[in-house]
Order: structure tokens, then C-alpha cells, then sequence
DNA sequence: GTCTATATATGGATAGAC
DNA sequence: GTCTATCCATATATAGAC
């Protein structure tokens, strides 16, 4: 138990490289032989760990989501006036969007191709706990305003700058500092904050 | 030339029927025979309108982009009160992504898709005016904030809904009326409004 | 647990008849 | 302008040696 966690086996090191490889170019785009190559194995040897394609890439989302429902979470949580909380949410949740592109491009994609099972499956088992965190969180920041509503729009205002950044630098205003999570989490703070009627 | 318009010629019906299934699918989750299925016809029949798949591809996107730009400009455009302007864009542009499921579903996969030489195009002949329009209509909301970040942000908290809707159902507080437009556009102007001090 | 070899299906694309 | 027939590369997946 110990040592296949300290050597990395062969599962874990072809989850890392299918992980890499389904975000950037989503389930159809990738063969198992390229996955195969980037582990420097031959297919063949990829099916010794996985019977086949489809299981491979959920084997492949369970473990780009792993732990992430629990920092969201943890984000997210109760601790402190609505103000604290807040300031602490988008900071975490930019930071750590940030610092794994992949599992926010497998996130993405799975909101364009999921099927109704798939995506009641993610819904239910991953994103149930830390929405409901996200959502009183919106609740104790403004009771007046639906908080599924605005637990969505929380999330989706910090998503999108990170989603339309391959763009944004041919848009006009764009500059290179708009990709940084703190100048995000900033400007997302500000106006929420402004949105409540604080002082940003 | 009035003639092909009218009776709406075969190239039409091949973007048509290839804007749904890339929409839905992706390019790499979409053959060149499916697309001839779908308009019933041989895949063979297909490449005496378009060179190859990808030239398909990118006639696909022209035709499903036309005439968003100018929609989306005027939304944005310039005429009245800050107020007015931002009701009307939240308004039209809610209504413009609802209508057009397979547009933004496009749009969607080329921002994660996109190489460099794409999204750079879609930039300049697409979305170059549209987003000044906006920015600008955030420049009038709000003078002392980044127009560009303050654009980004309003788009963004109306398209993640949308994106979002397939799993939103599964989450806590889902209801079917979240996915009506008129419900999306009155909780992102109510929560911009107050963010820029006015009454909801 | 990884390999070579291969079965079998499907992919993009072309040739040439009509 | 559409068809049938086909080429050839690549896809998923398996068999069986080591």
C-alpha cells in the first residue's frame, strides 16, 4: 500500500498523462495509443490496467476530481461574517482553479458532452456537498436573492475570465495581468462586494 | 443567386445539419459520414462542396457565427441611460444565447479547442466590435473599473448559466425555471444594478 | 506486467461512372 | 452534383509469447 504510493505505479502515472491529455483535447480527440505513448508503453500494456477506453476516462475523472469537492469546501465554509467568508471563497476558489488548468478543462468538458448519467453522477457525488457550501454562503450574503442563483453566478464570474483567457488577450483592453488569479479574485471581490452594498 | 437562396441549396443544408452535430459533438466526435447521414446524402457527395473536413469545419463556424456580431453590438449599443443600456444588453443577450443552443455550444468548444490562429481570428473579425460595445457599456456603468474585466464579467455571468443548466438539475435548489432565460436575465441585472449602487 | 502481432471497424479522402 | 467502389491510415481491442 505504502510503496505503490511512494514508487507511483503504472496506473497512476497513465491517470496523470490521460488527465493531461483528455482536457486538452477531450475524450474523441484522444487515442489510447497517444495515451499509451506518453506513458512510453504500448497500448496493449494500457489494457492490463483498464478494460477499455470509456473506463479509462472515468477512472481518468475520479481522479482529477478527487479531493477537489472537499476544498471547495473548505473554501466555502461557515467561518466568519458573510464579509470574511466571502474574501476567502473567491481567493481560494481563483487559486484554485489557477493552479489546475486540467481539471478545470475536463470540468468544461464534461459540462459540453456529459450524458444525463454522467453528469447526475458528478452532480451527486462530487459537486453536491461543496454547491450547498457555495450556495449558504450566498444565502448568508444576501437572503433576499436565490441562492442556487447566485451560487452560480459566484462560480461562474471567477470560470468564465479563466475560459475565455485563450481570447481575451486579441479582445481590446486585454492585457497579460487579466490572467492573473489575483487580479481576478480582485475584480470579482469588488464587485460582489459592491453588489451587496459593502465597500469593496 | 435569388434562386439558391430561396429554395436553400445543398452546401446550406450541409452547414446546417454540421452546425448541430459539431455543436453537439465536437470536431473530433463527428465524421464526415455522419454529417452526410444526417443531410442524406454519401459522404463522397460532401466533398464536392467542401476540400476537406476542416474547411468544412470552418464554414460551419462562418455560418453559425453570421450576423451574432451585429445582434450582440446592438444589444450593447449606445443609445440611452447607463441603466437602460445595461437592461437592454442583459435583456437581448440573454435572449440571443437561449435561441441559438448550438451557437454557444460552438463557441464554447473553440475557446477550449481553439489554436492560436482561430481564436485570434474569431477575435478580430467576430468579437472585436461586439466586446468594444460592451466595454464600452461598461465604462459607462462603472468609470473607475476595467472595462475589459467588467465586460468579461457580464458576459460571463449570463453564459455560465447556460453552461451549466445540464447539471444545475442535480444540485440543491435546481429548479426547471432556472433555465428561463427571463429568470437568468432578471437575477444578473438585479445582482449588476446593485453592484453598481442602483436600485434593483 | 509488458511485449509483438493481429483482428476488425471506422476514419478521411479519391477515382471514375452516370 | 451525386453515386458506388475503394484506398489507406488509424481506431479500439484481443491473443498469446515472454
Amino acid at each position: 500500500m505504502v510503496d505503490s504510493m511512494v514508487r507511483g505505479d503504472t496506473r497512476t502515472m497513465v491517470l496523470e498523462n490521460a488527465k493531461r491529455l483528455f482536457a486538452r483535447h477531450g475524450y474523441a480527440g484522444v487515442s489510447v495509443r497517444e495515451i499509451a505513448r506518453a506513458c512510453d508503453i504500448r497500448a496493449a500494456s494500457l489494457y492490463h490496467h483498464f478494460p477499455d477506453k470509456e473506463s479509462l476516462y472515468l477512472a481518468t475523472m475520479e481522479f482529477a476530481f478527487a479531493d477537489k469537492a472537499e476544498a471547495i469546501m473548505q473554501a466555502a465554509g461557515p467561518d466568519g461574517s458573510p464579509r470574511e467568508r466571502l474574501i476567502r471563497f473567491v481567493t481560494r476558489f481563483t487559486a484554485l482553479i489557477a493552479e489546475d488548468r486540467d481539471f478545470r478543462l475536463l470540468l468544461q468538458r464534461e459540462l459540453l458532452d456529459g450524458d444525463e448519467r454522467r453528469l447526475r453522477l458528478i452532480a451527486e457525488k462530487l459537486f453536491e456537498r461543496p454547491f450547498q457550501a457555495i450556495a449558504g454562503l450566498a444565502e448568508a450574503l444576501a437572503p433576499a436573492c436565490d441562492p442556487h442563483l447566485l451560487a452560480i453566478s459566484l462560480a461562474g464570474l471567477i470560470l468564465f475570465h479563466f475560459e475565455t483567457a485563450p481570447v481575451r488577450r486579441f479582445l481590446p483592453g486585454g492585457r497579460t495581468d487579466h490572467d492573473d488569479p489575483e487580479v481576478i479574485a480582485h475584480h470579482v471581490l469588488a464587485l460582489i462586494s459592491r453588489a451587496l452594498g459593502e465597500s469593496p
